[in-house]
DNA sequence: ACACCTCTTGCACTTAGTTCAAGCATGCCG
DNA sequence: CGGCATGCTTGAACTAAGTGCAAGAGGTGT
């Protein structure tokens, strides 16, 4: 083999960072190809086209997601975990809600993310059945939830490039915000508030607010349920 | 004014079916031209870009949403007609979801929407805050219900168009579906069932299953504060 | 040294968004 | 009634971006 030879592992942490930087559809073959110093058509060699290396990317940022052991806490427990991680993790790669709507991707990753999830749920006590879709119910409140924050790096993005002069176009960005918060001030505050939130750091007051009452009705389900048939009992 | 001119909305109606039938992906200013019986740029005489353009046919569909009249019915009936309205609508239009994480629009009718909603978990006896983060909550995990079935519009165009013989590449796209079946049964029948349900008729199990579990999780939030301070207490 | 395998490259083709200058229609003004 | 301004349409053309292809280059085993 050649000395310095491209490998596909390289190549999809190259498409991660860009991906991160400017969001899913700024992600091109050939500044991909100049950020590994080669040709934009070299990574045809390693893979095949533009959609499986969004496929390979997303599933390796979902590799990044962590899988709390479930034998050493209950399963809310694991269950928040688990949504919180997802939840920071799409705060570093917006772009993984928009694949999701765009490329549905089956990495051995996600695989793994899904198989851990539905045991969470079939430990809580769910029939097989209902673990499935309480699963689901968590994973997609917590990708919707990512939806705002994408969009707007893949607005700034096309905002920004094109013309020459950057800076006009980001005042055209700016007062963009502007128009919008006047217009509409609660939707603007609340994507600002998604957007701004440096996920790894403070917790995000309505992701949180939302994912506990999400696991407070599966909770109730789940008791009613067990105790015989009193479904949507709730203490007064 | 000459006779046979076009206006700006029956250019965002032609949009809205060309996005129905090929996802967010498959909207082109060429073939909706033609499908106008126009030249591709005589729409930018009426619209300045295919962003604005997407964003007009986003918010011409959010006004396909059924708003409950807030007097008539209490707030938890209100919070599941708006609901399932929308994932109607994200069923017969599922590239909206795809819209909303990369064009984030802000049309009069998403913000009638937005009020509308806000309205009913404030009646329902939400501090404002929280009202917002309740709405917010419902709103997302509808929207990501629909990111899979946007997938699979966008996933099955994108393997069906390109090669002439379009024959071959849809058995291609059904021994993607094979193939992942076998390797992810869960996940595939999952998404399976959400892209093949007829949203316009039999309720999907799954997304009602969630969103009930949301509601009650809600229903119980409001109790506890109401009562007091008893968060968490659920009926065992 | 030679052949061979593994990549890499530049060129070129295609699709798609958008701009521009020119054309055509309609109604108004003189 | 003729001409002109205004409003809309058109076709050519530019650009960005995904990708196929044939030729080349570097390294390896014989």
């Amino acid at each position: 083999m050649p000395r310095n030879t491209l490998t596909a592992d390289q190549i999809v942490r190259a498409a991660v960072e860009l991906l991160d930087q400017d969001g899913l559809d700024g992600l091109n073959m050939r500044s991909l190809g100049s950020r590994l110093g080669a040709a934009a058509t070299a990574i045809y060699w390693h893979i095949k086209t533009k959609d499986e290396l969004v496929r390979l990317a997303a599933d390796a940022v979902w590799g990044e997601v962590r899988l709390p052991d479930l034998a050493a806490v209950d399963w809310r427990t694991a269950a928040t975990a688990m949504a919180t991680s997802l939840h920071e993790v799409l705060g570093r790669h917006p772009w993984l809600s928009q694949a999701f709507g765009s490329h549905l991707m089956y990495g051995p990753a996600m695989a793994r993310h899904d198989d851990h999830s539905l045991a969470v749920y079939e430990q809580a006590g769910f029939a097989p059945d209902d673990a499935d879709r309480a699963a689901a119910t968590v994973l997609l409140y917590v990708l919707g939830h990512a939806l705002g924050p994408a969009a707007d790096v893949s607005l700034t993005r096309r905002l920004t490039r094109a013309g020459d002069d950057a800076e006009q176009r980001m005042a055209e960005a700016v007062a963009r915000s502007a128009e919008i918060a006047k217009r509409f001030p609660r939707l603007r505050e609340r994507i600002d508030t998604a957007a701004a939130t440096d996920y790894t750091a403070a917790p995000d007051g309505a992701f949180e607010f939302g994912l506990r009452a999400i696991l407070d009705g599966l909770a109730a389900r789940l008791a009613a349920t067990e105790g015989g048939d009193r479904r949507h009992m709730i203490i007064k």
